[in-house]
DNA sequence: TCGTATAATATGGAAAGCATATCATATGGA
DNA sequence: TCCATATGATATGCTTTCCATATTATACGA
């Protein structure tokens, strides 16, 4: 029983132990990810909250400004700013909304989309990089990383909803 | 030998794919973590860059200044600025170094980074949402995945050192 | 010891953020 | 239908932040 119970004691301090781990290799990820976008966006002349919108706009647009505002957690005035530039550098457009004429949507412009993945995935090297990650792995753990993430993801979009949702 | 190789593609296959899948959702991931971070930062009344810069203290304080632009990214003068508005705010403490009179550290203040960490995991629900998913996870599992963080974060870094790097 | 390099900060002009006002359009009810 | 109110985007003006440069203090090599 001693032995049982031990061994049970310890697959817990285990867990407990890699939850831990976990978390802190995801703060270290998001501290390095955070690092990479700035890189990034120094390279394309483009400033934090400018690069966060038009990420957001390459993966969830065609979208509204005022629905880009709540989803960046940015003032819509601010975002009136941000799209100026962004449409001026020639990465997205405006256009008018057929089913509500006083809203716009914005969408990224094509071509330029890759220009940004291109930078922050193949000119980093995080691109060769994550192959070479990836390549330690085998197809099943593969699958299981990328579900960890997607399922952490998740998580994030609804822990930042909660934060930012409350300030109404 | 059909049969063969032919599984042998379908493997290659899936390994391709599960490599884009992974960096779909790591980018995903980034979008939301920044998300997070900004509604943490709202909350700290505190802006992005800011944020950013005790979180780099908290984690590889004490710093010096001209370090911690070079991790940042940000120029030296606007650390300046960062840094007073952290101090003012009872975030941090600037120190002189013993070693290099010309020379500052800086260091969080004791009992504040908790006050971060609570709201980032705690208030958001991130925490609870973060025990959840790991508990789908056998621990040699959770240790595949921490492992796989650890180097996704350290391929983040040499990929933002690259980027950040050659602007010297 | 002197010239040069480095670290941090001060200064001032440019840019960005944000609260508020404004204008156009939508929507629900009398 | 008409009107009151709500909503979406942007304009305006003030405040804050950013950043190139200059400045001051210290270190270090010749």
């Amino acid at each position: 029983m001693s032995q049982g119970s031990g061994s049970q004691v310890t697959a817990v301090r285990s867990r407990r132990r890699l939850n831990r781990a976990v978390k802190e290799a995801l703060r270290e990820l998001g501290i390095q990810l955070t690092r990479l976008s700035r890189g990034v966006g120094e390279r394309l002349d483009l400033r934090g909250g400018d690069l966060q919108c038009l990420d957001l706009i390459t993966r969830y647009g065609p979208i509204s400004p005022s629905a880009l505002s709540r989803q960046a957690g940015l003032h819509p005035a601010t975002l009136t700013g941000i799209l100026d530039r962004l449409q001026l550098g020639g990465w997205i457009a405006r256009d008018r909304d057929p089913d509500d004429r006083r809203s716009v949507v914005v969408r990224a412009e094509h071509g330029r989309g890759a220009e940004i993945l291109r930078l922050y995935l193949v000119d980093s090297g995080m691109n060769a990089a994550m192959d070479q990650v990836c390549a330690q792995y085998a197809v099943e753990e593969l699958e299981l990383v990328a579900r960890f993430l997607s399922q952490t993801a998740r998580a994030g979009a609804v822990a930042a909803d909660t934060l930012g949702g409350s300030r109404a």
